[in-house]
DNA sequence: AGATCAATTGAACGCTGTCGAATTATTTTA
DNA sequence: TAAAATAATTCGACAGCGTTCAATTGATCT
Protein backbone atom coordinates (compact mmCIF):
# COMPACT_ATOMS: atom_id res chain seq x y z
CA UNK A 1 0.00 0.00 0.00
CA UNK A 2 1.15 3.50 -0.99
CA UNK A 3 2.67 5.41 2.17
CA UNK A 4 2.68 9.22 2.64
CA UNK A 5 6.46 9.68 1.33
CA UNK A 6 6.10 7.57 -1.43
CA UNK A 7 4.66 10.32 -3.78
CA UNK A 8 4.30 14.26 -3.79
CA UNK A 9 0.59 15.33 -4.39
CA UNK A 10 1.56 15.98 -7.76
CA UNK A 11 3.02 13.01 -8.44
CA UNK A 12 0.26 11.46 -7.04
CA UNK A 13 -2.35 13.48 -9.15
CA UNK A 14 0.09 12.69 -12.55
CA UNK A 15 -0.18 8.57 -10.99
CA UNK A 16 -3.92 8.57 -11.06
CA UNK A 17 -4.51 10.70 -14.56
CA UNK A 18 -2.37 8.33 -15.84
CA UNK A 19 -2.91 5.23 -14.71
CA UNK A 20 -7.11 6.36 -14.72
CA UNK A 21 -6.34 7.43 -18.68
CA UNK A 22 -5.01 3.66 -19.57
CA UNK A 23 -8.23 2.26 -17.37
CA UNK A 24 -10.48 4.34 -19.35
CA UNK A 25 -8.98 3.06 -22.80
CA UNK A 26 -9.08 -0.20 -22.02
CA UNK A 27 -12.27 -0.43 -20.26
CA UNK A 28 -14.45 2.35 -21.66
CA UNK A 29 -16.69 4.88 -19.29
CA UNK A 30 -19.61 2.74 -18.44
CA UNK A 31 -16.80 -0.17 -17.20
CA UNK A 32 -14.59 2.32 -15.62
CA UNK A 33 -14.37 2.40 -11.90
CA UNK A 34 -12.20 4.64 -9.24
CA UNK A 35 -11.83 1.90 -7.28
CA UNK A 36 -10.15 0.16 -10.00
CA UNK A 37 -7.23 2.55 -10.65
CA UNK A 38 -6.94 2.85 -6.70
CA UNK A 39 -6.37 -0.84 -7.16
CA UNK A 40 -3.88 -0.23 -10.05
CA UNK A 41 -1.93 2.34 -8.38
CA UNK A 42 -1.66 0.60 -4.93
CA UNK A 43 -3.01 3.02 -3.46
CA UNK A 44 -7.25 3.53 -1.48
CA UNK A 45 -10.13 4.84 -2.97
CA UNK A 46 -10.00 7.31 -0.23
CA UNK A 47 -6.50 8.59 -1.55
CA UNK A 48 -8.46 9.40 -4.89
CA UNK A 49 -11.31 11.44 -3.38
CA UNK A 50 -8.62 13.02 -1.40
CA UNK A 51 -6.58 14.21 -4.78
CA UNK A 52 -9.68 14.63 -6.85
CA UNK A 53 -12.43 15.35 -4.61
CA UNK A 54 -15.40 13.77 -6.41
CA UNK A 55 -15.61 11.13 -8.90
CA UNK A 56 -17.22 13.85 -11.92
CA UNK A 57 -13.60 15.86 -11.30
CA UNK A 58 -11.44 12.76 -12.22
CA UNK A 59 -13.55 11.99 -15.11
CA UNK A 60 -13.03 15.87 -16.19
CA UNK A 61 -9.23 15.49 -15.78
CA UNK A 62 -8.86 12.80 -17.36
CA UNK A 63 -11.15 13.33 -20.68
CA UNK A 64 -9.38 17.08 -20.88
CA UNK A 65 -6.03 15.22 -21.08
CA UNK A 66 -7.82 13.37 -24.42
CA UNK A 67 -8.30 16.27 -25.81
CA UNK A 68 -4.57 17.16 -25.21
CA UNK A 69 -3.65 14.18 -27.01
CA UNK A 70 -6.30 15.23 -30.12
CA UNK A 71 -5.16 18.44 -30.62
CA UNK A 72 -1.32 17.34 -30.05
CA UNK A 73 -2.33 14.78 -32.57
CA UNK A 74 -4.10 17.04 -35.09
CA UNK A 75 -0.81 19.51 -35.20
CA UNK A 76 1.20 16.74 -35.82
CA UNK A 77 -0.54 15.34 -39.35
CA UNK A 78 -0.74 19.40 -39.96
CA UNK A 79 3.02 19.18 -39.64
CA UNK A 80 3.47 16.69 -42.04
CA UNK A 81 2.37 18.94 -44.91
CA UNK A 82 -0.57 17.37 -46.56
CA UNK A 83 -1.70 18.70 -49.60
CA UNK A 84 -5.12 19.51 -48.29
CA UNK A 85 -5.22 20.69 -44.65
CA UNK A 86 -9.03 20.50 -45.01
CA UNK A 87 -9.00 17.11 -45.39
CA UNK A 88 -6.34 16.09 -43.37
CA UNK A 89 -8.47 17.56 -40.61
CA UNK A 90 -11.03 15.81 -40.94
CA UNK A 91 -9.25 12.41 -41.44
CA UNK A 92 -7.44 13.65 -38.10
CA UNK A 93 -10.56 13.89 -36.50
CA UNK A 94 -11.93 10.19 -37.24
CA UNK A 95 -8.76 8.70 -37.19
CA UNK A 96 -8.16 9.69 -33.63
CA UNK A 97 -12.02 8.75 -32.46
CA UNK A 98 -11.95 4.83 -34.01
CA UNK A 99 -8.04 4.51 -33.09
CA UNK A 100 -9.11 5.74 -29.67
CA UNK A 101 -12.69 5.18 -29.27
CA UNK A 102 -12.83 4.22 -25.45
CA UNK A 103 -11.30 7.62 -24.29
CA UNK A 104 -13.45 9.60 -27.64
CA UNK A 105 -16.31 8.50 -26.29
CA UNK A 106 -15.90 8.98 -22.92
CA UNK A 107 -15.46 12.45 -23.47
CA UNK A 108 -19.36 12.98 -24.81
CA UNK A 109 -20.51 10.24 -22.55
CA UNK A 110 -19.69 11.78 -18.98
CA UNK A 111 -21.71 14.91 -17.91
CA UNK A 112 -21.56 17.03 -14.78
CA UNK A 113 -24.41 17.56 -13.01
CA UNK A 114 -26.97 20.06 -13.98
CA UNK A 115 -25.56 23.51 -12.85
CA UNK A 116 -21.89 22.40 -12.12
CA UNK A 117 -19.73 23.98 -14.48
CA UNK A 118 -16.80 23.32 -15.71
CA UNK A 119 -13.45 24.53 -14.39
CA UNK A 120 -11.91 27.53 -16.49
CA UNK A 121 -8.40 25.34 -17.20
CA UNK A 122 -10.62 22.50 -18.04
CA UNK A 123 -12.48 24.58 -20.17
CA UNK A 124 -9.55 26.40 -21.48
CA UNK A 125 -7.38 23.77 -22.09
CA UNK A 126 -10.33 21.83 -24.00
CA UNK A 127 -10.84 24.90 -26.55
CA UNK A 128 -7.68 24.45 -27.53
CA UNK A 129 -8.21 21.74 -30.12
CA UNK A 130 -11.05 24.08 -31.65
CA UNK A 131 -8.49 26.86 -31.99
CA UNK A 132 -6.42 24.62 -34.40
CA UNK A 133 -9.65 23.95 -36.58
CA UNK A 134 -10.50 28.11 -36.18
CA UNK A 135 -6.92 28.65 -37.47
CA UNK A 136 -7.22 26.20 -40.70
CA UNK A 137 -10.87 27.51 -41.55
CA UNK A 138 -9.32 31.12 -41.28
CA UNK A 139 -6.85 30.13 -43.70
CA UNK A 140 -8.83 28.79 -46.61
CA UNK A 141 -11.52 31.43 -46.19
CA UNK A 142 -10.65 35.34 -48.35
CA UNK A 143 -9.89 37.89 -46.37
CA UNK A 144 -13.04 40.03 -45.95
CA UNK A 145 -14.91 36.77 -44.86
CA UNK A 146 -12.38 36.24 -42.13
CA UNK A 147 -14.46 37.15 -39.39
CA UNK A 148 -16.55 34.47 -39.71
CA UNK A 149 -13.83 31.60 -39.17
CA UNK A 150 -14.52 31.24 -35.32
CA UNK A 151 -18.18 30.75 -35.98
CA UNK A 152 -17.86 28.52 -38.93
CA UNK A 153 -15.06 26.46 -37.61
CA UNK A 154 -17.14 25.72 -34.48
CA UNK A 155 -20.19 24.23 -37.11
CA UNK A 156 -17.83 22.07 -39.38
CA UNK A 157 -16.59 20.71 -35.91
CA UNK A 158 -20.14 20.11 -35.21
CA UNK A 159 -20.87 18.56 -38.58
CA UNK A 160 -17.93 16.30 -38.32
CA UNK A 161 -18.51 15.42 -34.78
CA UNK A 162 -21.98 14.24 -36.04
CA UNK A 163 -20.68 11.89 -38.91
CA UNK A 164 -18.09 10.52 -36.47
CA UNK A 165 -20.15 9.65 -33.47
CA UNK A 166 -22.74 7.94 -35.97
CA UNK A 167 -19.58 5.90 -37.93
CA UNK A 168 -18.23 4.99 -34.29
CA UNK A 169 -21.90 3.92 -32.89
CA UNK A 170 -22.99 2.12 -36.21
CA UNK A 171 -25.73 4.09 -36.83
CA UNK A 172 -24.60 4.94 -40.44
CA UNK A 173 -23.77 0.75 -40.62
CA UNK A 174 -27.37 0.64 -39.50
CA UNK A 175 -28.87 2.47 -42.17
CA UNK A 176 -26.27 1.21 -45.26
CA UNK A 177 -23.56 4.32 -44.80
CA UNK A 178 -20.58 2.96 -45.91
CA UNK A 179 -18.04 6.15 -46.03
CA UNK A 180 -18.94 8.53 -43.48
CA UNK A 181 -15.00 9.92 -43.83
CA UNK A 182 -16.13 11.06 -47.25
CA UNK A 183 -19.65 12.15 -46.45
CA UNK A 184 -18.37 14.42 -43.71
CA UNK A 185 -15.47 15.95 -46.00
CA UNK A 186 -17.96 16.58 -48.65
CA UNK A 187 -20.02 18.42 -45.99
CA UNK A 188 -17.29 20.32 -44.84
CA UNK A 189 -15.57 21.33 -48.33
CA UNK A 190 -19.50 22.25 -49.38
CA UNK A 191 -19.56 25.06 -46.19
CA UNK A 192 -16.93 26.36 -46.98
CA UNK A 193 -17.16 27.00 -50.38
CA UNK A 194 -20.29 28.55 -49.94
CA UNK A 195 -18.34 30.46 -47.60
CA UNK A 196 -16.13 31.71 -50.21
CA UNK A 197 -13.31 29.40 -50.16
CA UNK A 198 -11.62 28.19 -53.09
CA UNK A 199 -10.73 24.55 -52.75
CA UNK B 1 -46.86 -7.47 -5.15
CA UNK B 2 -47.59 -8.75 -8.73
CA UNK B 3 -49.29 -11.94 -8.85
CA UNK B 4 -49.45 -13.98 -12.11
CA UNK B 5 -53.14 -13.05 -13.01
CA UNK B 6 -52.61 -9.16 -13.03
CA UNK B 7 -51.51 -9.18 -16.58
CA UNK B 8 -50.69 -10.79 -19.39
CA UNK B 9 -47.21 -11.17 -20.73
CA UNK B 10 -47.93 -8.35 -23.49
CA UNK B 11 -49.60 -6.12 -20.47
CA UNK B 12 -46.25 -7.03 -18.46
CA UNK B 13 -44.37 -5.85 -21.52
CA UNK B 14 -46.21 -2.53 -21.88
CA UNK B 15 -46.23 -1.80 -18.56
CA UNK B 16 -42.42 -2.28 -18.22
CA UNK B 17 -41.80 0.02 -21.22
CA UNK B 18 -43.83 2.61 -20.28
CA UNK B 19 -42.48 2.84 -16.51
CA UNK B 20 -39.10 2.66 -17.96
CA UNK B 21 -39.76 5.62 -20.27
CA UNK B 22 -40.86 7.62 -17.98
CA UNK B 23 -38.24 6.53 -15.27
CA UNK B 24 -35.68 7.41 -18.10
CA UNK B 25 -37.39 10.74 -19.00
CA UNK B 26 -36.92 11.49 -15.10
CA UNK B 27 -33.70 10.67 -14.31
CA UNK B 28 -31.52 9.87 -17.40
CA UNK B 29 -29.52 6.97 -18.72
CA UNK B 30 -26.83 7.25 -15.97
CA UNK B 31 -29.01 7.17 -12.86
CA UNK B 32 -31.57 4.19 -14.54
CA UNK B 33 -32.23 1.73 -12.94
CA UNK B 34 -34.31 -1.62 -13.68
CA UNK B 35 -34.84 -1.80 -9.63
CA UNK B 36 -36.21 1.20 -9.48
CA UNK B 37 -38.32 0.25 -12.72
CA UNK B 38 -39.22 -3.03 -10.80
CA UNK B 39 -40.69 -1.29 -8.15
CA UNK B 40 -42.71 1.26 -9.35
CA UNK B 41 -44.82 -1.02 -11.13
CA UNK B 42 -44.64 -3.18 -8.07
CA UNK B 43 -42.98 -6.29 -9.42
CA UNK B 44 -39.58 -7.59 -8.20
CA UNK B 45 -36.33 -7.33 -10.66
CA UNK B 46 -36.19 -10.94 -11.34
CA UNK B 47 -39.73 -10.02 -13.62
CA UNK B 48 -37.92 -7.68 -15.86
CA UNK B 49 -35.23 -9.70 -16.43
CA UNK B 50 -38.31 -12.61 -17.23
CA UNK B 51 -39.67 -10.29 -19.69
CA UNK B 52 -36.77 -8.42 -21.19
CA UNK B 53 -33.96 -10.97 -20.57
CA UNK B 54 -30.93 -8.69 -19.62
CA UNK B 55 -30.47 -5.00 -18.97
CA UNK B 56 -29.49 -4.00 -22.50
CA UNK B 57 -32.80 -5.26 -23.82
CA UNK B 58 -34.86 -3.46 -21.65
CA UNK B 59 -32.54 0.00 -22.70
CA UNK B 60 -32.85 -0.77 -26.39
CA UNK B 61 -36.89 -1.08 -26.01
CA UNK B 62 -36.81 2.25 -24.36
CA UNK B 63 -35.07 3.60 -26.85
CA UNK B 64 -36.58 2.49 -29.62
CA UNK B 65 -39.88 3.96 -28.21
CA UNK B 66 -37.83 7.42 -27.99
CA UNK B 67 -37.23 6.70 -32.19
CA UNK B 68 -41.13 6.09 -32.45
CA UNK B 69 -42.00 9.41 -30.70
CA UNK B 70 -39.24 11.11 -32.53
CA UNK B 71 -40.72 10.36 -35.75
CA UNK B 72 -44.23 10.66 -35.05
CA UNK B 73 -43.15 14.44 -33.58
CA UNK B 74 -41.69 15.27 -36.88
CA UNK B 75 -44.80 14.34 -39.05
CA UNK B 76 -46.88 16.10 -37.20
CA UNK B 77 -44.96 19.34 -37.80
CA UNK B 78 -44.46 18.61 -41.00
CA UNK B 79 -48.20 18.13 -41.22
CA UNK B 80 -48.72 21.33 -40.10
CA UNK B 81 -47.68 22.75 -43.30
CA UNK B 82 -44.79 24.79 -42.41
CA UNK B 83 -43.41 27.13 -45.15
CA UNK B 84 -40.30 25.73 -45.18
CA UNK B 85 -40.68 21.92 -44.91
CA UNK B 86 -36.25 21.50 -44.61
CA UNK B 87 -35.73 23.75 -41.57
CA UNK B 88 -39.19 22.64 -40.01
CA UNK B 89 -37.35 19.24 -39.85
CA UNK B 90 -34.13 21.12 -38.84
CA UNK B 91 -36.08 22.90 -36.08
CA UNK B 92 -37.78 19.41 -34.95
CA UNK B 93 -34.85 17.43 -34.59
CA UNK B 94 -33.79 20.63 -32.18
CA UNK B 95 -37.29 20.58 -30.74
CA UNK B 96 -37.56 17.37 -29.46
CA UNK B 97 -33.94 16.81 -28.45
CA UNK B 98 -34.36 19.90 -25.95
CA UNK B 99 -38.05 19.15 -24.88
CA UNK B 100 -36.39 15.01 -24.09
CA UNK B 101 -33.15 15.81 -23.62
CA UNK B 102 -32.79 12.60 -21.25
CA UNK B 103 -35.08 9.82 -23.36
CA UNK B 104 -33.09 11.44 -26.32
CA UNK B 105 -29.93 11.51 -24.61
CA UNK B 106 -30.36 8.15 -23.61
CA UNK B 107 -30.48 6.70 -27.20
CA UNK B 108 -26.53 7.62 -27.89
CA UNK B 109 -25.28 6.75 -24.19
CA UNK B 110 -26.32 3.24 -24.53
CA UNK B 111 -24.27 0.61 -26.67
CA UNK B 112 -24.42 -2.65 -27.22
CA UNK B 113 -21.79 -4.60 -25.85
CA UNK B 114 -19.52 -5.07 -29.23
CA UNK B 115 -19.95 -8.27 -31.38
CA UNK B 116 -24.24 -8.33 -29.92
CA UNK B 117 -26.37 -6.59 -33.05
CA UNK B 118 -29.52 -4.62 -32.21
CA UNK B 119 -32.40 -6.68 -32.85
CA UNK B 120 -33.94 -7.08 -36.65
CA UNK B 121 -37.29 -5.50 -35.19
CA UNK B 122 -35.72 -2.62 -33.39
CA UNK B 123 -33.50 -1.58 -36.17
CA UNK B 124 -36.23 -1.49 -38.20
CA UNK B 125 -38.39 0.68 -36.48
CA UNK B 126 -35.71 3.18 -35.40
CA UNK B 127 -34.81 3.56 -39.37
CA UNK B 128 -38.14 5.14 -39.85
CA UNK B 129 -37.54 8.28 -38.90
CA UNK B 130 -34.90 8.46 -41.60
CA UNK B 131 -37.02 7.80 -43.93
CA UNK B 132 -38.96 10.78 -43.16
CA UNK B 133 -35.96 12.95 -43.89
CA UNK B 134 -35.20 10.95 -46.97
CA UNK B 135 -38.45 11.60 -48.27
CA UNK B 136 -38.45 15.62 -47.64
CA UNK B 137 -35.02 15.68 -48.90
CA UNK B 138 -36.10 13.69 -52.53
CA UNK B 139 -39.02 15.69 -52.52
CA UNK B 140 -36.70 19.12 -52.78
CA UNK B 141 -33.64 17.83 -55.23
CA UNK B 142 -33.78 17.88 -59.03
CA UNK B 143 -35.56 14.95 -61.00
CA UNK B 144 -32.20 13.80 -61.42
CA UNK B 145 -30.25 14.44 -58.55
CA UNK B 146 -33.20 12.22 -56.41
CA UNK B 147 -31.14 8.67 -55.93
CA UNK B 148 -28.35 10.79 -54.12
CA UNK B 149 -31.60 11.04 -51.50
CA UNK B 150 -30.95 8.39 -49.14
CA UNK B 151 -26.87 8.95 -48.82
CA UNK B 152 -27.75 13.32 -48.67
CA UNK B 153 -30.25 12.66 -45.95
CA UNK B 154 -28.01 10.67 -43.51
CA UNK B 155 -25.33 12.68 -43.56
CA UNK B 156 -27.16 15.81 -43.13
CA UNK B 157 -28.99 13.99 -40.59
CA UNK B 158 -25.35 13.65 -38.93
CA UNK B 159 -24.84 17.48 -39.28
CA UNK B 160 -27.78 18.14 -37.28
CA UNK B 161 -26.96 15.48 -34.70
CA UNK B 162 -23.35 17.09 -34.53
CA UNK B 163 -25.02 20.31 -33.56
CA UNK B 164 -27.99 19.14 -31.45
CA UNK B 165 -25.00 16.89 -29.83
CA UNK B 166 -22.92 20.29 -29.03
CA UNK B 167 -26.10 22.73 -28.21
CA UNK B 168 -26.94 20.35 -25.21
CA UNK B 169 -23.66 18.87 -23.62
CA UNK B 170 -22.79 22.62 -23.79
CA UNK B 171 -19.87 22.30 -25.64
CA UNK B 172 -21.38 25.15 -27.94
CA UNK B 173 -22.40 27.46 -24.98
CA UNK B 174 -18.34 26.43 -23.97
CA UNK B 175 -16.92 27.87 -27.06
CA UNK B 176 -19.16 31.04 -27.65
CA UNK B 177 -21.90 29.85 -30.14
CA UNK B 178 -25.19 31.19 -28.91
CA UNK B 179 -27.16 30.00 -32.41
CA UNK B 180 -27.05 26.42 -33.17
CA UNK B 181 -30.02 26.04 -34.58
CA UNK B 182 -29.73 28.81 -36.95
CA UNK B 183 -25.59 27.29 -37.70
CA UNK B 184 -27.13 23.77 -38.01
CA UNK B 185 -29.91 24.84 -40.45
CA UNK B 186 -27.08 27.32 -42.37
CA UNK B 187 -25.01 23.84 -43.07
CA UNK B 188 -28.13 21.61 -44.04
CA UNK B 189 -29.16 24.61 -46.94
CA UNK B 190 -25.51 24.66 -48.55
CA UNK B 191 -25.40 21.23 -48.90
CA UNK B 192 -28.38 20.90 -50.25
CA UNK B 193 -27.99 23.60 -52.75
CA UNK B 194 -24.56 22.02 -53.83
CA UNK B 195 -26.82 18.86 -54.59
CA UNK B 196 -28.77 21.17 -56.74
CA UNK B 197 -31.69 22.00 -54.76
CA UNK B 198 -33.29 25.09 -54.89
CA UNK B 199 -34.53 27.15 -51.87
C1' DA C 1 -58.69 -32.71 -4.47
C1' DG C 2 -54.21 -33.55 -6.00
C1' DA C 3 -50.54 -33.23 -9.20
C1' DT C 4 -48.26 -30.48 -12.67
C1' DC C 5 -46.37 -26.49 -14.43
C1' DA C 6 -44.96 -21.81 -15.07
C1' DA C 7 -44.62 -17.15 -13.18
C1' DT C 8 -42.73 -14.65 -9.55
C1' DT C 9 -40.12 -13.70 -5.63
C1' DG C 10 -36.36 -13.23 -2.40
C1' DA C 11 -31.92 -13.79 -1.13
C1' DA C 12 -27.30 -13.93 -2.39
C1' DC C 13 -23.06 -12.36 -5.00
C1' DG C 14 -19.72 -9.12 -6.23
C1' DC C 15 -19.44 -4.83 -7.73
C1' DT C 16 -20.03 0.44 -7.49
C1' DG C 17 -19.44 5.71 -5.46
C1' DT C 18 -19.28 8.06 -1.22
C1' DC C 19 -18.30 9.22 3.35
C1' DG C 20 -16.27 9.63 8.01
C1' DA C 21 -13.75 7.54 11.86
C1' DA C 22 -9.59 5.38 12.94
C1' DT C 23 -4.90 4.80 11.96
C1' DT C 24 -0.45 5.84 10.35
C1' DA C 25 3.47 8.72 9.05
C1' DT C 26 5.50 13.15 9.13
C1' DT C 27 6.48 17.61 11.08
C1' DT C 28 6.59 20.81 14.84
C1' DT C 29 7.22 21.94 19.38
C1' DA C 30 9.17 21.62 24.03
C1' DT D 1 15.36 13.58 21.96
C1' DA D 2 10.62 12.80 23.35
C1' DA D 3 6.12 14.27 22.99
C1' DA D 4 2.48 16.65 20.83
C1' DA D 5 0.20 18.35 16.69
C1' DT D 6 -0.84 17.81 11.99
C1' DA D 7 -1.65 15.88 7.76
C1' DA D 8 -2.10 11.82 4.63
C1' DT D 9 -3.94 7.39 4.10
C1' DT D 10 -6.66 3.50 5.03
C1' DC D 11 -10.44 0.90 6.54
C1' DG D 12 -15.04 -0.24 7.17
C1' DA D 13 -19.64 0.88 6.53
C1' DC D 14 -23.62 2.21 3.72
C1' DA D 15 -26.92 2.05 0.16
C1' DG D 16 -27.35 1.07 -4.30
C1' DC D 17 -26.52 -1.54 -8.72
C1' DG D 18 -27.06 -5.82 -12.44
C1' DT D 19 -27.36 -10.62 -12.41
C1' DT D 20 -28.50 -15.29 -11.16
C1' DC D 21 -31.11 -19.11 -9.28
C1' DA D 22 -33.40 -21.99 -5.78
C1' DA D 23 -37.62 -21.67 -3.47
C1' DT D 24 -42.26 -20.37 -3.43
C1' DT D 25 -46.58 -19.08 -5.05
C1' DG D 26 -50.63 -19.10 -8.04
C1' DA D 27 -52.96 -21.04 -11.90
C1' DT D 28 -54.09 -25.06 -14.68
C1' DC D 29 -55.01 -29.73 -15.76
C1' DT D 30 -56.24 -34.57 -14.50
Amino acid sequence: MGRRSDHSREQLEALILEEGHRHMAESGFAKFSSREVAKRIGYSVGTLYNVFGSYDRLIVAINTRTFDLWAAFLEQRLASRPQDRIAALVEGYFRFASENTNIWMAIYDHRLPPGVPMPDDYARQRAGLTEVVVREVAAVLPPDAKDVAPRLARSLVATVHGHCTFALNGSFALLGETAPLEMATARVKESLRAAGAKL
